[in-house]
DNA sequence: GTCTATAATACGATAGAC
DNA sequence: GTCTATCGTATTATAGAC
């Protein structure tokens, strides 16, 4: 009763011999599809290799161990996101329509790395957040409550909680991706992860948050 | 580098000896917080025996397999919501105060079992649903989008999504609680888990939910 | 920089005593 | 109904060759 063998998504192209930086990129990769899966404990080093087309011994060479693995894993989208965002220039925007922006940009980010999501749920339920804390991650959610309290000083949005709207909203866009597994089995008539399907989910939470903030 | 070994949440009660139904309680019990941390093939089957104040031989001999563990675990809370949507006779209600009880509901429900949505998403993500597809999950899917059905037929919700928005519900309920232990060390200043401000979580959420589907 | 081989441990599952 | 002891295998991590 091990685990499910089917197909990992990872790209499997031909690996460079040799080339560090592809090696290292590789099998980080590999390593988050597998640690957002299992997690830090549950993920298996064997497989993480066998994803990024090397051997064990790679791993421990490019990273020190497992755990120095996973740290680098989480690091990652951090970052990412943080200038993502940035790049966004919200401030210039409106409220509504900077929420808008980044209410998109948030669903195309997690449709472009469907595995993320987990990643995050892992590590508050595995590790407590241990991990999860020394990254800066509270900066990410800082754009989305900036945004919520602008719009109240400009008198555009209702009165909220900053702070659990902000959940709130995360939790409307995570969940499609995170639970897809799942509800794929309970409407087998759609295809969830189209770009249609996904312009719909994208289209639906912002009508939903706009409306439901909007004074 | 293995798990945390950080303190159960499990009661720990003095165990009666020779009770078939206490003992089968507790295992479940035990197991449905290791299930929901690390998923079916995470979980460790001596950490489930020693959350429950057994040994391992007697989960296989009540389940006969960590697999056959797992499919009990994951069949209770869809049976028990049920039941608990069942009793709330929402048909009764108008939309609106319907769609109120449920949310409030669902979110005392969660907060009284914290691991169960992670039992979901584990679920989900290592065994793509698998023995999801085997409970009644959509049965308890179906009360939420009957309700945002009837709203829209009786012309007090807008024009949304039934399916769409039944998910972006589920996710404002759910992420509050699966992601808690990354949550918490960005408000450090905040009792998350204190009624009071579990109170107001179900507050902003309904007054959120309302909003962004009232017409 | 990458691999093979292997040491040391952890884990799932069962047999048999009580 | 419950426990102890144990078998066989899986897994992390490292040493050493290339």
């Amino acid at each position: 009763m091990g685990r499910s063998t089917q197909s990992k998504l990872s790209s499997k192209k031909p690996r460079q011999v040799r080339d560090a930086e592809a090696t290292k990129k590789q099998i980080l990769d590999a390593a988050e599809a597998e640690f957002a899966r299992y997690g830090l404990s549950g993920a298996r080093t064997e497989a993480i290799a066998k994803g990024a087309g090397v051997t064990t011994a790679m791993i421990y060479y490019y990273f020190e161990s497992k755990e120095g693995l996973y740290q680098a894993v989480l690091q990652r989208p951090a970052v990412e996101m943080h200038e993502g965002f940035e790049q966004l220039n919200l401030d210039q925007f409106p409220p509504e329509e900077a929420l808008k922006i980044l209410v998109k940009e948030a669903i195309a980010y997690e449709a472009a790395h469907p595995y993320r999501g987990m990643l995050w749920f892992q590590e508050a339920n595995q590790n407590q957040g241990k991990y999860f804390k020394l990254g800066n991650w509270q900066e990410n959610f800082a754009y989305l409550i900036k945004i919520l309290e602008r719009g109240m000083a400009e008198g555009c949005f209702r009165p909220i909680d900053p702070f659990l709207t902000t959940l709130h909203i995360i939790g409307i866009c995570n969940l499609y991706f995170n639970a897809y597994e799942n509800i794929k089995h309970t409407r087998p008539d759609l295809q969830l992860l189209s770009p249609e399907m996904i312009e719909q989910h994208t289209q639906a939470a912002i009508n939903l948050i706009l409306a439901g903030v909007r004074l």
